[in-house]
DNA sequence: CCTACCGATCGGTAGG
DNA sequence: CCTACCGATCGGTAGG
C-alpha cells in the first residue's frame, strides 16, 4: 500500500497507527504486513517477533519525544514565557500525531513495567530541570507556595495525554461538546492559574476563554 | 476459583478485572471461564458472545457510576462544600476499584463510538447540573470569569481517570515518584485554584501540600 | 524478501 | 451447565 521509505520505517509507521487504533493484541502481524505491502515473514525477518516490532514502535515514540525535550528547555527564556513554551511544546508534540497519545496510554496499560523502565531511562534525566524551575519560581515568589512540583507536572502531563487520547469521547457527556482545542485552551488556563500567584500580564496563553453556554 | 454469587455476577467481576488488566483482545473467554470456575460454553450461554460479555461489563461499570451521581449532587450543600463533595465522590468512585479507570480508558480507546453513545445516554442528563453550578458561581463572583465550565469539568474528569489508570507509571519519570494520593491531592488543589477566585477559607481540601524535594 | 507449512489457540456450535 | 467438536486465525519456522 505505502511506497515511501524502506520496509522497516514503513512497518514502524503502519504498526504505530494500527497499535494505537486497535491495540497490540487487536492487531495481527498479517494486518501490519498488508499495510506495508510485504509478506508476513518479512516483518519477522526485520523485527524477530511481533513483540520485537512492539518494542521498536515504543522506542521510536519515546526517542522522538526525548529528542524534542532539550530543544524545548533550551529555547525557553524565563518566567511565564518559559512556562508557555514548555507547555505549548508538550501539547504540540502529541498533537502533531494523534496516534502518539493513544499508543502511549495503551502501552502503559498493557505493559506498565516496560514503560516504567523506559521512562526511568529516557525521561528521568530531564525532570530535575522541570522540578527545579518550579521550585525556583516558588522561592522567588512567582509560584504558589502550595504547589507540589512533581505532582503538578504529572497532572499537566496526564491531562494533556488524556485529553488527546480520550478527550473527544469524554466530551460526549455534554450536549454541546467542547472540541479538543477548547479543552486544551482550558487546560493551559488551569495550569497557569494553579501555578502562578499573579495572573498573566499580557494576553491569555492560547485561545481566549469561551462562554460555556451555546 | 471464586464461589460467591451466581455465575453471571462472578463472570462480570472476573471479566472486569481481566479486561482492565490485559484488555479485551488480550483476554480469552477461556481465561474468564477458568477464573469463574465454569466451562467456556457456559459463558456463551449467559452472554451470547464474547462481545455480549464485553457490553455487560461496560454497562455494569456505567450503571454503578450513574447510580452514585444523584447521591453526590443531592447530598452536597453550597459553595466550596458542594465542590469538595462532588470532586471527592468522583475520586472515591474510581479509587474504590482500581480496575474501573483502566477499563473505562481501554473501552474509550477500543470502541470510541460505543462509549460515546453510552455517555450521551447515561451521563448527559446530569451534566447540566454541573455546568449550571459553575455558571452560577461565576455569576455570583465566586468563580473565575475565564472558566470554561464544560472544558473545566472535562479536564478534572480526564485528570482523575488518567491519574488512577496511568499515574503510577507516569510518576516513574521522577527520581522520587509521588504516590497516587499525593497526585490526587495536587489535582484537588489545582482544581480549586483554577476555579475559585479566592483561596479556601479553612483547611486545605485534602492532604496538605508536601515539599517536592526528598 | 518470498512460498509453503506448522502447532496452538481462538470464539462459537451441537447435542445433551 | 457440561463434553466434544468445528473452521478460522494466530505467530513463527523451513527453505530458498
Amino acid at each position: 500500500m505505502e511506497d515511501h521509505g524502506d520496509v522497516r520505517t514503513r512497518a514502524l509507521e503502519a504498526a504505530t497507527r494500527l497499535f494505537a487504533t486497535a491495540g497490540f493484541d487487536g492487531t495481527s502481524l498479517q494486518a501490519v504486513a498488508e499495510a506495508v505491502g510485504v509478506a508476513r515473514p518479512t516483518l519477522v525477518y526485520h523485527f524477530g517477533t511481533k513483540d520485537g516490532l512492539r518494542d521498536a514502535v515504543l522506542d521510536r515514540l519515546l526517542g522522538r519525544w526525548q529528542s524534542e525535550l532539550p530543544a524545548i528547555l533550551a529555547a525557553a527564556t524565563t518566567g511565564k514565557d518559559r512556562f508557555r513554551g514548555a507547555v505549548g511544546a508538550l501539547l504540540d508534540f502529541f498533537r502533531a500525531d494523534p496516534h502518539r497519545a493513544r499508543l502511549l496510554v495503551r502501552e502503559i496499560l498493557d505493559r506498565p513495567e516496560v514503560v516504567r523502565a523506559r521512562f526511568e531511562r529516557h525521561l528521568r534525566p530531564w525532570t530535575p530541570l522541570l522540578v527545579g524551575y518550579v521550585d525556583r519560581g516558588r522561592a522567588e515568589g512567582r509560584v504558589h507556595a502550595q504547589v507540589d512540583a512533581e505532582a503538578w507536572i504529572l497532572q499537566l502531563l496526564v491531562a494533556a495525554v488524556g485529553t488527546l487520547s480520550t478527550g473527544t469521547v469524554a466530551a460526549a457527556m455534554f450536549a454541546d461538546p467542547p472540541d479538543v482545542d477548547r479543552q486544551l485552551a482550558e487546560l493551559v488556563r488551569i495550569a497557569e492559574a494553579s501555578l502562578f500567584r499573579v495572573r498573566g500580564d499580557a494576553t491569555p496563553p492560547s485561545a481566549p476563554a469561551r462562554r460555556s453556554s451555546a
